[in-house]
DNA sequence: GGCTTGCTTGGAGTGCACTCCAACGCCATA
DNA sequence: TATGGCGTTGGAGTGCACTCCAAGCAAGCC
């Protein structure tokens, strides 16, 4: 029962509205995985995905009768959801702020949904000086190019 | 005659295809600045561009008869556009790399451009993940709107 | 002359995000 | 039964990009 892929449990929520577009190969219908296969889904380290939980930004793993971790495709979508937070430029501090505010349950909703936006907003900052570095790149190379053709 | 602010000097070129937009306020007319005027314009520390200069990410810096570092304009341009390099995430190593490329002349424009060209297609990636992000976070922050509301 | 301000230097220190280590446990296959 | 492979832990180490420190010099002002 515990095993059902598609509905969300409200058991334990490792967070609500969960990963629509699955990014990473997952064997179907399964719901335990090794740390070495988190390693293969999700590109990080076995050391980081320990030391992820050690500063609470997992919510608490599952461990099988020999004291070894197991996740569970909500692990997956929480790893998922964390990478991409990471690669806003989010300190892991506040990432680990958000995963509070998670573990805090529905009260939280607010908190969550101001820090994401404020997160929103310093992506499209990022975005919008990425562009402008774009331009200058643009200039560059294009001097180079026609300079090098000439020369 | 080596203070006219318009034509790049081919003497000490800190680069070539210098600064169209001006970025930072800069009193007309002059050329030479202090430490901490350039820490105005910049918005860099006094300690971080003597940092740059140490690890040969500057073109060397005029010094006043008292050796005092005295700041050009093309130094200032230069600054411009290393600060828009490293808002891209490129290592400071490759800075460096770039630097030397352009202390050593003509010869290196199809080495610059073929760097420059590297970074452009990393930007590009980077924002495309931005993107992809902005739309996860957007998907999130609808959810806890209507449910922070509804509750 | 004495004080303040602004600058100089090499080298050491900081904070972040991992990354690795040593020593150990469990278990499947030869 | 032993060997290899995968896992565990706390704590120490690494690499990057700064960031700071102590000691000192030069100029300007009272």
């Amino acid at each position: 029962m515990q095993t059902t892929p598609a509905a969300t449990e409200h058991a334990a929520p490792a967070d609500i509205c969960s990963a629509p577009p699955r990014r990473h190969p997952r064997p179907d219908g399964q719901d335990r995985y090794t740390i070495s296969e988190v390693v293969a889904f999700t590109g990080l380290t076995a050391h980081t995905l320990r030391w992820y939980e050690r500063i609470g930004l997992m919510p608490h793993v599952d461990r099988s009768h020999t004291g070894q971790r197991r996740y569970r495709n909500r692990d997956l979508d929480w790893l998922d959801f964390v990478t991409k937070l990471r690669l806003t430029g989010m300190p892991v501090a506040d990432m680990v702020r958000y995963a509070e505010l998670v573990r805090e349950g529905e009260d939280t909703y607010a908190e969550r949904r101001a820090l994401l936006e404020s997160t929103r907003r310093d992506v499209l900052n990022r975005i919008a000086e990425l562009r402008d570095t774009l331009a200058v790149l643009d200039r560059k190379i294009s001097f180079y190019a026609t300079e090098g053709t000439t020369r």
